[in-house]
DNA sequence: ATCATATAGTTGCTATAGCAACTATAGACA
DNA sequence: TGTCTATAGTTGCTATAGCAACTATATGAT
């Protein structure tokens, strides 16, 4: 069987070229792809805890926790001790964080723009229904 | 905008989801997904170069050549100085990179049919004519 | 033949992914 | 109170991705 007929290496081809241009596109402000993701989280609601975070991004609290890290030290957020849980963390953006995230939205509407350029919303949809379809199929396997 | 309309982040969570999966398809032969799609490329031609095999998998050279290292360290591959050309490398199956082949199949098809359940072939067609757009639509940008 | 440029491959660096092992704290229960 | 178990987070390890700098060889122009 043909590598190409795998739905596996295409996505992940695609997956790679598509992080590429993200990241370029979010390279002025000086953080990755990974790390903005973080972002447009705590731009919606600050203080949830590393856990939280984690799941709510669908992936490893161990990675988040090392992105946070970065992300401390940039100084784009700063991590506070849970108050009635001392294991846990809350995560807060500093102003430097705030002040990004109108900044970022232009560029990045400009990026979905050109990523589904010459494709209808129809097709768009129907692209996101057989991608949800693949993703469950494979999730618990 | 909401993170999940932007087709990278989706893309990027089902790529991670497909590549656990086959992952675990191929764990019984002591490969990760990528070191089997090199195998699955000498499987149809061997004594290429570590550059064609990387332009062929829309991989970077350097983690080709790192790649490689590895499955020659398993003893699935051994590399040969190019004849006229002594900077190449030409790499090769040893016998043991061979057998591997029949046996992987059956696995490989079952991942792929497990992959697309649910969904017709118009639909798995339509999906890859839709990837193929964006992929073309960022790939140079 | 010589010299400049191009090419194949390697090394080093930083990024995320994911797993196992570990620390510290919480919570439940005898 | 003391103990057992669950949970939040960290550390360490190995994998690919991608870029820059480097070595060695090849090639083209003069």
């Amino acid at each position: 069987m043909e590598l190409e007929k795998y739905i596996g290496v295409i996505v992940h081809r695609a997956d790679l070229k598509l992080n590429n241009y993200y990241q370029k596109v979010v390279n002025p402000f000086d953080i990755t792809v990974d790390q903005w993701e973080i972002l447009v989280i705590l731009w919606e609601k600050e203080g949830i805890t590393q856990k939280e975070l984690a799941e709510r991004l669908y992936k490893d609290q161990t990675n988040i926790a090392r992105m946070l890290f970065k992300l401390e030290k940039k100084g784009f957020v700063h991590r506070v001790t849970h108050e009635t849980d001392r294991r846990s963390l809350r995560v807060y953006l500093t102003p430097k964080g705030r002040e990004i995230k109108a900044e970022i939205l232009a560029p990045s509407i400009e990026a979905y723009k050109k990523t589904v350029e010459g494709l209808s919303e129809e097709e768009v949809e129907t692209f996101r229904r057989i991608l949800a379809v693949m993703y469950n199929n494979v999730k618990d396997l």
